[in-house]
DNA sequence: AACGTGCCCAACCGCGGCAGT
DNA sequence: AACTGCCGCGGTTGGGCACGT
């Protein structure tokens, strides 16, 4: 059928949003929510089209975005999923609330993908089960980003961030920063924490199903939302004792559920588990090293 | 200091699915 | 049942930055 294009694109601006043009859209959803995305531009006076909008929210200024680095754990957790569920992006950050599938692409396409080809070449087929020997008694998956991550995260220059975020003044504590809710892996697991928890009403906007049976879609409950104060997000919000702890631990247990691992599990035995799962990647050069 | 190269990530594009009429 | 409109998803792109020479 003919489909219509997402917005007239004829006078509508393209490209990256502006400090004021994020500072409009905030305060608009702010204060209306965003119950229909193709009127939401024009009524907050914004020169962009819906689907621009939706973008710019959905990827950057929600509040409950998580911003920094992916954690060893977190990169692990993507790994496995992404073996379950393949490019279903959006199921994938379901999993990891705070992040978004755009966010999860990149890194996976940036990071995580090269780093898994690049091991698979240097090791060939044969080390697998060598390595799934050695894997027991190695250290499991700490905070090592891989080389071609070297430039410092983004979120650690919060000067640039936080300029054009004005709402977002404090980006959430990156992930290498120790986590206060009590999702930290013992010290012999892991040199690096679990992934933040994250403080939001947690309401699945998502039509499909399995995803909804995942769960923990990490998404503003808009309707609350729009009437409840904004406040700028800082240390306090992650660690603040309101916080809804949906760290590793029960995402473990969630996903242990669903992927047939233990789900009872001790610490030690979870990062077993990751362990063996990014065995199964190709994934232990790096952790052979730690 | 200037230039070239590679990488990262925010944003765009097009399509599919779903709900409403 | 057919059509329309909107939303959300996944793939792709290109601007900007960091690093190397």
């Amino acid at each position: 059928m003919g489909r219509a294009p997402c917005c007239e694109k004829e006078g509508l601006r393209r490209g990256a949003w502006s400090p004021e043009e994020d500072e409009r859209l905030v305060a608009y959803i702010r204060q209306h929510g965003h119950p229909n995305w193709r009127a939401l531009p024009r009524q907050a006076g914004l020169l962009r089209c819906g689907k621009s909008c939706r973008l710019r929210w959905i990827n950057y200024l929600r509040p409950d975005i998580k911003r920094g680095d992916f954690s060893a754990d977190e990169e692990a957790l993507i790994v496995r999923l992404h073996r379950e569920l393949g490019n279903r992006w959006s199921a994938i950050a379901a999993q990891l609330p705070g992040r978004t599938d755009n966010e999860i692409k990149n890194v996976w396409h940036t990071h995580i993908k090269k780093r898994l080809e690049e091991d698979r070449e240097a090791a060939g087929g044969r080390r697998q089960q060598e390595d799934n020997k050695k894997a027991r008694k190695s250290k499991p998956a700490a905070a090592k980003r891989s080389a071609t991550a070297a430039k410092p995260p983004k979120a650690a220059g919060a000067d640039d961030d936080s300029a054009q975020r004005p709402f977002l003044t404090a980006s959430s504590p990156g992930l290498s920063s120790s986590v206060s809710s009590g999702v930290t892996f013992s010290a012999t697991a892991t040199e690096s924490t679990a992934a933040a928890a994250v403080s939001v009403s947690v309401s699945s906007g998502d039509n499909d199903s399995s995803h909804r049976q995942l769960g923990a879609k990490a998404e503003m409950d808009m309707e609350s939302f729009s009437s409840a104060e904004f406040p700028p997000i800082d240390e306090a919000f992650w660690s603040s004792p309101d916080v809804v702890d949906m760290g590793l631990g029960a995402m473990d247990e969630e996903l242990a559920g669903l992927a047939g691992a233990p789900s009872s599990s001790t610490r030690d035995e979870d990062m077993a588990f990751w362990l063996n799962m990014l065995l199964e990647a190709g994934d232990m050069r790096d952790l052979s090293v730690l």
